[in-house]
RNA sequence: UGGGGCGUCGUCAAAUGGCAAGACACAGGGUUUUGGUCCCUGCAUUUGGAGGUUCGAAUCCUCCCGCCCCAGCCA
């Protein structure tokens, strides 16, 4: 384990330790299931769940499943195998709707310590009564109803005789605090919705302030750790839990995580998804967690990710790039190399015999031994990248032009003789003649050659589908919009490509999606799910590092 | 505007009154049978600004400026 500096989170937990004040550390990650989860959420749950490890205490995974209208099961589903794909397991799994009864309980203890009443006011009347940031607002007549009449008329509504949004519950507070969520906040609404866990027990549903902190109190949890938009609303759990007088679980606000080039939020990644604007939430450019797993994305980078950005209270938006950086890093060290080619021409060699086929050792990864080596069939037909080769190349292009001679891998020198066109003026194939004396890519006389490519066996390849994926969005935020513009219009058109008919080496065909391997010079790619052995799929997961490309790109 | 937060390199982020870490990015160079990896080198005389306290300030004090959050019967 690297040695990092301590964030203001675990300097607080190490004191709250030292101090005595807890000897076991509990946390929770609390999404509610409207949605897919993403790699924002993954700082979160790499917080609560690192925490929690590292400091031998247990984390829970708590659905915070307090709105029947948004919910839906499906997404619990979806959350628990993306928890448990990152790494993680919980010590607890829990339903906020478990707490159901004892949170009614609650609620009419508190009227009945006349802290709670319940409220005739339409939503659009309690808008009025509720004041503005800079002006206190007004007691709701219905404020002095007595305990026993709220009590009353709380349990009516309970029991369905109001219809939806007639009344709430609402804590009595203050409502000419300057923090508007004191303002006699709602406790509960009338939701005669049926929920996906309680079914039509329920026509009253507790609203996040009230619920929120009671689950926490009711699990003991001692960090409550969340995002900075819950700052203000920390009076109100404060409240709650000191008014109810039950355990105090202290809540925590940090930073939630931006990331350039893409778009974290679930309202908007449901507007992508539901517009058709990606395939789906596991689309592979989707900055989902199922998107970035389909993709080929170890989860191991995401957590060495998500420990590299740390933990802060500014608001603050990591560079995609530090992102990427940890997906080369990972694959960089795992990753089994590969020779695929992306774009075919055929290369043919002339003074190579036609029956023949050699075997040559591949280097399976250079950066782990233990990974060794494997045969790799060569033959006088061959594909190469097209690009490889330029009829009329710059100086600084090493690779294959007329009259060069460059390094098949592992292979033999060769030297380009010719091209042949179609009428068009189409490359459709490019002759050469090797040098048997430099068979293993070395030359005896000792000259060498600076350019070196990769090749298949045009004998023992079999053509694949490849879906070359770029950034989903072309500006760096891609929320900073014109006037009257949508973040949907800095959408990347070119964040997929599909080219077919890729080459790749015979042996890749017993290969199950989801494996992960390096097409040497190109790029990390794995397997997608869609893939069968009739046609298979390979998803780019991310580009190597390109100083070529940079080059050229350079000289425009 | 009332309240609550936050300002340290292009981007994240340390430094907790003692002489501005690290990572990514970027720029050079070296090694290389992946234009990959790896290895060197450079990259904030200054911490939003102005004053003040101090032998000494990113850290303490004052004022100012900027950004974010709250005014759902969402979470």
């Amino acid at each position: 384990m690297e040695k990092r500096s301590r964030d203001f989170i675990r300097e607080t937990i190490d004191s709250d330790l030292a101090s005595g004040k807890h000897s076991e550390i509990v946390t929770r990650f609390p999404p509610e299931p409207n949605g897919y989860l993403h790699i924002g959420h993954a700082k979160s749950i790499c917080t609560n769940f690192g925490i929690a490890r590292e400091f031998g205490g247990k984390c829970n995974l708590r659905f915070d499943d307090t709105n029947p209208v948004k919910e839906e099961t499906e997404f619990v589903e979806s959350i628990k195998g993306d928890v448990e794909w990152l790494g993680f397991k919980w010590d607890n799994l829990y339903f906020a709707s478990d707490y159901f009864d004892r949170m009614y309980l609650l609620a009419e203890q508190l009227i009945v310590m006349d802290l709670a009443y319940v409220c005739d006011l339409s939503p659009e009347d309690t808008k009025v009564y509720r004041g503005f940031a800079s002006k206190p607002g007004r007691n709701s007549p219905f404020r002095n109803r007595s305990i026993e009449e709220n009590l009353d008329l709380f349990h009516r509504m309970k029991n369905g005789e109001f219809p939806e949004g007639s009344r709430t519950l609402r804590a009595k507070i203050d409502m000419a605090s300057p923090t508007m969520c004191l303002r006699d906040p709602a406790m509960y609404r009338i939701l005669h919705r049926s929920h996906h866990r309680t079914g039509d027990k329920w026509c009253i549903y507790p609203m996040y302030d009230f619920a929120h902190c009671l689950e926490d109190s009711t699990e003991g949890i001692t960090h409550s750790l969340c995002t900075l938009e819950f700052e203000s609303n920390r009076p109100l759990y404060n409240w709650y839990l000191e008014k109810l007088d039950i355990f105090r679980s202290r809540q925590i606000e940090f930073a939630r995580l931006n990331l350039s080039f893409t778009v974290l939020s679930k309202r908007f990644l449901r507007k992508m998804v539901e517009e058709g604007l990606v395939n789906g939430w596991d689309d592979p450019r989707m900055p989902t967690l199922s998107g970035l797993r389909r993709r080929g994305i170890p989860a191991s980078s995401i957590r060495n990710f998500c420990s590299i950005i740390g933990l802060a209270k500014r608001n603050s938006t990591v560079d995609i790039a530090l992102f990427e950086h940890c997906i080369r890093e990972e694959l960089n060290k795992t990753a089994p190399r590969v020779m695929s080619i992306l774009n075919p021409v055929k290369l043919v060699i002339e003074n190579y015999p036609e029956d023949r086929t050699e075997h040559f050792d591949y280097v399976v990864n250079p950066e782990d031994e233990s990974a060794g080596t494997r045969p790799t069939p060569f033959t006088r037909e061959l594909y190469i990248e097209r690009d490889d080769f330029m009829e009329d190349p710059p100086k600084k292009f090493f690779r294959m032009g007329p009259g060069r001679e460059v390094r098949l891998r592992y292979a033999y020198l060769v030297t380009c003789t010719g091209i042949i066109k179609d009428e068009d003026g189409n490359i459709t194939e490019i002759k050469c003649t090797y040098d048997p004396e430099t068979k293993g890519g070395n030359a005896p006389d000792g000259r060498r050659v600076r350019g070196t490519l990769h090749w298949v066996s045009a004998a023992n390849s079999f053509p694949v589908e490849v879906r070359l994926y770029d950034r989903l969005f072309n500006k760096g935020n891609p929320l900073d919009t014109e006037e009257g513009e949508e973040f949907t219009s800095s959408l990347n058109p070119d964040s997929l490509a599909v080219v077919t008919n890729c080459m790749v080496e015979d042996h890749m065909g017993k290969n199950k999606p989801g494996f992960v391997c390096q097409f040497e010079r190109k790029g990390y790619f794995s397997i997608d799910p869609e893939s069968t052995s009739e046609r298979m799929i390979f998803n780019r997961t991310i580009t190597l590092r390109d100083s070529w490309k940079k080059l050229k790109e350079k000289k425009k």
